[in-house]
DNA sequence: TATCCACTTGCGAACCGTTCGCATTTGTGT
DNA sequence: ACACAAATGCGAACGGTTCGCAAGTGGATA
């Protein structure tokens, strides 16, 4: 989180309340959490807050982005992992990322985000 | 795209306008397209469907979605694929798929999307 | 081919996650 | 401590998507 911190700074940012806020959510126990699930939690801070936030962190690829349902979950993007998730319940596991997509010829700056959706063994 | 016709059928689905001109829309040459994309192109059929469509297609893994901006885009999943995107102007390429993640412990029936994005040359 | 009926569609309004505009506040370099 | 650009709070608006229900239709059946 202290990296992420200097990132933030270093890139010119302030280290405001709602960003220190939101990387302490996201680096706590709640490993990964929607906008609003943020925002019920940061109560001295303001929704529209919470999201350009959000979209900041996700622009510097501060924090990963997964799309579960109409909502965006957020995840620290300490060190690269992905989530397999059930698509009944919504129980998630992380992955250990070993991937490199790096190499395109008529890309640079390559990200890559894998999504695993699968039903889990409870619901099966 | 006989195939996805049959796959409808065989699971009791009916070969509607809407979805066939969402078939036909997709597996023409506007290989990818966004919910928007396809209603303007397909006048004679309500948004409503088009999206219950889509949303049919994409449970049934008939269609793959990629997430651009706050809009869906669909593309036929009609042989394993995904796409790099340029995050500037929104160029897309294809790239085929040779990943396997169907082994995981607590899951079953695991499909994998992946999302490659990054700078095109053009924009660079 | 005529009939039937569950499945689909069309229509319009509603939903809800997200974003915008602008006045106010705040972090940070000097 | 000061100044100023950057960030926030507030409320309203935006836009992609979904809902409810009446009307329409594909496909099985006889």
């Amino acid at each position: 989180m202290e990296k992420l911190k200097q990132k933030l700074a270093g890139d010119g940012y302030k280290l405001t309340k709602s960003r220190l806020a939101v990387l302490e959510y996201l680096s706590g126990h709640h490993a990964a959490g929607s906008a609003r699930d943020i925002h019920k939690h940061i109560k001295h801070c303001d929704q529209a807050s919470i999201y350009r936030t959000l979209n900041l962190f996700e622009e510097l690829h501060l924090v990963n982005v997964e799309i579960i349902g109409k909502e965006k979950i957020y995840c620290l993007a300490d060190e690269p992992h992905h989530h397999i998730i059930c698509k009944k319940c919504g129980y998630m596991e992380a992955i250990k990322c070993h991937h490199d997509f790096g190499r395109f010829k008529n890309f640079k700056d390559v990200f890559h985000h894998l999504t695993l959706t699968g039903v889990c063994n409870k619901c099966a």
